[in-house]
DNA sequence: TAGTGGTCTAGACCACAGA
DNA sequence: CTGTGGTCTAGACCACTAT
């Protein structure tokens, strides 16, 4: 192994390590490889040490774990990669851009089948619905269609999101628990093609997620971000 | 804490517990938690356990951790999100669906401007180019664009991948070090629309991927997927 | 049954940044 | 300077599962 720099912990260091002899070809798919007490005197390391080393790469898709069996090179390898949803204002303030927002509905309205279906509710429990566009320098961004359960969300009723943006109010106020997230492309209808000032049939990308605390489902939102938007994860 | 189950690791029921407290709003956005030593204490655990549980936590976005400042209650949480990208064929079989594909081509090509970029090569450089549609059911599930490095992938000009599938050959022979990856939707063009068995014009969404080792670029593919498909992330 | 990873612990030292 | 998190260690016991 080679000598690791004072930034580096050694259990970073013994990843790198494993991961090039991977890449390297040292140790090939579906190998065996050696146990944690043998790495342990290999590297130098307590087991403990190693035994984080490996459970990282495990997690990351490159090795496979098993009581007894020991520690062998994934065949297929399912690689991950990690999405950061970041607030919408940081993400446009973060490009160098001016944030806004402009609320174009917000009222009580029945949950139809579909949105009660994503929050496990029945059909017509009473909600809030928001529509919101968010731009940057007066471009925009992205448009939102937002549903919120007062039953857990207590207190949404009474706040004005013209002021604050109920991303920020909900994300501040009511972490989640649990969520559902998926990406889809879809083309965009009129309204969409209006509020992104675009042409109704482009491609854009959609997200959809729905937060759930212990008092049930807080919010529904289908995000729809400008075309051309590409989100960018990273591995 | 309430009891934990002989399943649960003594760090998850600390995790759990925090985010309870979190979630209950027992602690706000903003505050301040007590420090290892203290919650250690208080969950009769050593300060490594209690570590490990707080390290997860801020992995996970809910907490800030600086060091003399102690841990505190995140303000924006901006939650992270892990997508799984499968090999194809696993991901076909695994919703039932028994897979085929069919390679359009094959064949050695310089590389255009773009893909040069992407791939970090001069643009010219001698590549290999492929186009595959992946079936399940006899039905398109996704097309795939791809230009293999040869430098970075030596024994490539020898495989013919109407045999094997050009990703899992190259996923079991060469794992990468790092990957661009980013999703988009676009509109299906004629080729697009012609081999997912739709209309032009179709929103589509779009995974790109190019992979790296030590040699350079191994590998950047467009993945257009059928229409209406939703990509599902895992908290 | 025995070998392997999974986890915890007590203690230690260090690195960083706030007071 | 000092309180806090970051990391490592040696040792221990446990849980799974291949043999």
């Amino acid at each position: 192994m080679t000598a690791r720099s004072a930034t580096t912990s050694k259990a970073q260091a013994i990843v790198n390590e494993v991961r090039r002899r991977i890449v390297d070809r040292e140790w090939r798919q579906g190998d065996r490889i050696p146990d944690e007490a043998e790495l342990a005197i290999q590297f130098g390391a307590a087991r403990a040490t190693v035994n984080k080393a490996l459970q990282l790469l495990a997690e990351e898709g490159l090795l496979d774990r098993k009581r007894r069996a020991g520690t062998h090179v994934t065949v297929n390898p399912a690689r991950k990669a990690t999405l950061t949803i970041p607030i919408v204002r940081e993400q446009i303030e973060g490009t160098g851009l001016e944030y806004s927002h402009r609320v174009l509905a917000q009222r009580p309205s029945p949950a139809p089948a579909d949105i009660a279906a994503r929050m496990a509710l029945s059909e017509g429990t009473m909600l809030i619905r928001m529509r919101t566009i968010h731009y940057g320098d007066g471009r925009p961004f992205q448009v939102e269609d937002r549903w919120i359960n007062p039953a857990a969300a207590p207190g949404v009723e009474k706040i004005d999101f013209h002021r604050i943006n109920a991303n920020e109010w909900l994300v501040r106020n009511f972490p989640w628990l649990h969520a559902d997230i998926a990406f889809s492309a879809e083309s965009a209808d009129a309204r969409d093609a209006r509020h992104l000032e675009t042409r109704q049939g482009t491609a854009l990308l959609i997200l959809q997620r729905t937060t759930f605390n212990d008092l049930g489902a807080i919010t529904t939102v289908r995000l729809a971000f400008h075309p051309g938007y590409q989100l960018i994860a990273t591995p």
